[in-house]
Order: C-alpha cells, then structure tokens, then sequence
RNA sequence: GGGCGUGUGCCCGAGUGGUUAAAGGGGACGGGCUGUAAACCCGUUGGCUCUGCCUACCUAGGUUCGAAUCCUAGCGCGCCCA
C-alpha cells in the first residue's frame, strides 16, 4: 500500500467501508474523530485513545498558529511528537475560527485579515501562508482554508462563499507541498443544492487541472457548512446527494457532526469521517450518552444511582463507576468527572462508528441504520 | 450583674421610612452545548384559586398615611467590664 492510498473494503447501499494510509497508520472508516483543539483531547491522554479506538485526532491550525505558535511545534518534531499522539492527525485549517471568532474580518480576492482572540494582534492569512503553517504543524490530513457561512444566509452570500472556498482551494492545492501530508478540499454552499454541487464541480476540475499539470489531486473531500443552526432535516435534503456526488475512491468528511443519530443517518448517506467536540464539551458540562439517550449527570435522580452509565457499556468508565459516583464529580466540579465522562462519551462514538462499519462489513447497513432510528436512544440525539 | 454590638429568604450577606417578595454570592433544582476563546453559559428558587391576593426580614407591642428599616420590652448570639 502506498501513502494516502484509499481502499473501499466494502459497500452496503451508499455506505462504505475505506482504509485509509498514513505515515502513522492506517485509518478505517466509518469513523469518529475525537477533537483535540490545541493539541490535546481535554481531559483525555493519548494512551487512552489508543485504548479507546480513536483513529485520527484533530487539531486546530488557528488555535496553534496562535499558541504555542507553528514554528513552536515544527520545532518540537511536529505535532505528532509534541503532543504525544502517534496515529493519525488532521488539522482543520482554522478557517472556521477566522470566521467564528473574530469580530473584525476582511476578506479580499487574496485572502483573509481578522485579529487574533489572543492578543488582538492582526493577522493576514492567504491560502499559501496557511498551507506553510498547516505543514510546520505537520498533520496527516490538512484541510484548505475556506469560509463557512452561518445559517441562515443570504443565498448571495453563500455564492460568494463558495467562489472564495473555490478560489482558496486552487491556491491551497498549488501551495502544498509536503509529501508525507494530504489536502482535503471542502465543499461549501449553505442548503443550496445547486450551490452545493457547483461547489463539488470546481473541486474536482481544480484537482483535474492540477492533475493535468503534473500536480497533487485532494486526499478526500471535507463537506463543510452543516450543521450550523439548521435542523437535521434541512440537512438531509441535500447531505446524501452532496457526499455522493465527491470522488468515490476518496473519504468524504462531514465536518463538525457529531451527534449520534446524524452520524448514523450521513454513513447511510455516503459520508465516511466525522468530527465534533460534542463528546468531549458535553462530558466535561456533565453529560453523558447511553443506549437510550442523554443524561444529565447534575440531574438529583442520579444521586443513589449506583449502577454504570449504561448497561450495555464496556468503556473504562463503566466498568469500574457509578452513576452516583460521576454524578459526585460533576456536582463538586472534579476534573475527574469531566475525565471519566470524556472517556465514556468518546468510546460511545468510536464504538458506534466500528459497529456502523462491521454492518457495512457484513453487507446489512440498512438494518443497523434501522434498528438504530428504532432504539429508544434515537430521537434524543 | 453592667455596657456596647448584632439578629434578613436553605446558607452567607446588602439594604437603615415608600419604586422591597427584598441586591449580590453560595447551595439546590432544571435547561443548553455540533470543523472547542466553554471543567462553560442560561433559567428557576415563600405560598396561592397567579396580569391579582396572602404571608414574610428573631418575638410581642408601638410610632407612621406607609416599617426589614424608627421606638419599647423580651429572647438568641458576640465582644468588653464586673
């Protein structure tokens, strides 16, 4: 197997079963994976994401770029050694902070301007200048830097969107360099089909011309801009359609899902790769996910529970605490409880995930999608 | 025994005549969290037949149009003197 080489395994309806080469690993999907912004999962130690089954670990260019600083990281060996965290890792390219988090953006046909949070400092990006952090911070995957529009938007400004995502993907995929890392494209253009899918079109004829011209093609395709406000329905209506309409010989990486029942439903759809910090954020406010839902772990019917989380849980968690215990821990703000929640809530997802892809393994993914919209947990995600 | 001080809602604590069912904390209870500025944020927290009424700032009296706020006595607590 070459590097960044991507077999499909299996298929069951749209849903795929991909392996996936790294330099420091091979990754399987459907897959989950864990967030760990600044370089670091919260709460959670390498170790134990191995033991956990976490594949690919994010983190997040802006929030490094800023602190310690890329060059701090190059300097360390990348962020594999300065993190500790030895498989796969991907950076998403801080694009969505840029937009996120800063009061004061401008974007000009050469890139982007906004003040850090840190220290509101000014900072430029061009699509070249990320691709040069995005290596020193030196990730399996790095993701182009693009614009996600909030939701709801004006279709114009959506439009526009997509022409910058484009225009910065062609920049991104000329600029990059670094062989022992892959680029995904991402695909923007809001609840707009049409939008959508001309996103998808100038991916794939930036990456036919860079071909053409004896340069790099995109790893996988990120399917970025859901998820932003909009109920799970307004997804749907154009999620499946989108995902299928990337390469099929490459992941498609719906950014920012995490929900369980979403996950599920977009496997069904054709995507392959999942990120959110809604395992990690939800476990360290006090909340936990089960078979049969989420729980509240502040709520006073927890107190004399002294049962595990979930029965039909095999995490460290659940095997050694109580629902009184970890309901202790939240009450009195420990930090372990925020721990033993992440722990729970992430092998909750990756467990999902590795289940979602035995079913597609075994041909029969329209059964487990069913049995799983049927579980009593369904309707809570 | 005497002097001074003090007593507020589950707890701490502000308020010293009217806009006070009573600031602010804490606790308790509940909700939220989706490419992580989040071990964070937001509600509720006297009762009821609930766009109003009742009961409430140690207790009992009193002054006043009106008192948690002023006066008297009692009780509790604190410090000092004997």
């Amino acid at each position: 197997m070459a590097l960044f080489d991507c077999t499909c395994e299996a298929r069951s309806g749209h849903a795929r079963a991909l392996s996936y080469e790294t330099v420091h690993g091979t990754f399987r999907t459907p897959m989950f994976m864990p967030v760990g912004t600044s370089a670091t999962v919260k709460g959670v130690l390498p170790e134990q994401l191995h033991e956990l089954g976490a594949q690919v670990v994010l983190a997040n260019t802006y929030h490094l770029a800023m602190r310690p600083g890329a060059d701090v990281v190059a300097e360390a060996g990348g962020v594999h050694a300065f993190s500790g965290y030895d498989g796969p890792m991907l950076t998403d390219s801080g694009g969505f902070q840029v937009f996120s988090l800063a009061d004061t953006v401008r974007l000009d046909d050469d890139g982007v301007t906004f003040q850090s949070i840190y220290d509101g400092a000014k900072v430029r990006w061009t699509p070249e200048e990320n691709m040069r952090i995005q290596e020193l911070i030196g990730a399996d995957i790095a993701m182009q830097l693009d614009q996600c529009a909030p939701y709801p938007a004006e279709r114009s400004f959506v439009a526009k969107a997509v022409d910058y995502s484009s225009a910065w993907a062609e920049r991104c995929l000329a600029a990059h360099q670094r062989p022992d890392q892959t680029l995904f494209g991402i695909v923007q253009g809001g609840m707009h089909l049409d939008l959508r899918l001309e996103s998808v079109r100038r991916l794939r004829a930036i990456e036919d011309a860079s071909l053409a011209a004896g340069g790099r093609h995109f790893g996988g395709f990120g399917i970025g801009g859901y998820s932003v406000g909009e109920s799970h329905e307004v997804m749907f209506e154009t999620l499946g359609e989108v995902a299928r309409a990337c390469p099929e010989d490459r992941p498609r990486y719906l950014m920012g899902v995490g929900n369980p029942t979403t996950i599920v439903r977009a496997i069904g759809q054709g995507v392959d790769m999942f990120d959110c910090v809604l395992p990690t954020r939800t476990a360290r406010m006090g909340t936990a996910f089960s078979s049969t839902g989420r729980m509240n772990m502040r709520n006073a019917q927890y107190a004399r529970d002294f049962g595990p989380l979930d029965p039909q849980c095999s995490c460290p968690t659940c095997r050694q605490f109580s629902r009184a215990y970890i309901r202790h821990l939240v009450k009195q703000n420990e930090m372990t409880g925020g721990v033993l929640l992440s722990i729970h809530n992430l092998h909750f997802l990756l467990e999902l995930a590795r289940r979602a892809r035995e079913a597609v393994l075994a041909g029969a993914y329209g059964e487990f999608e069913a049995a799983w919209m049927a579980s009593p947990g369904a309707r809570d995600y």
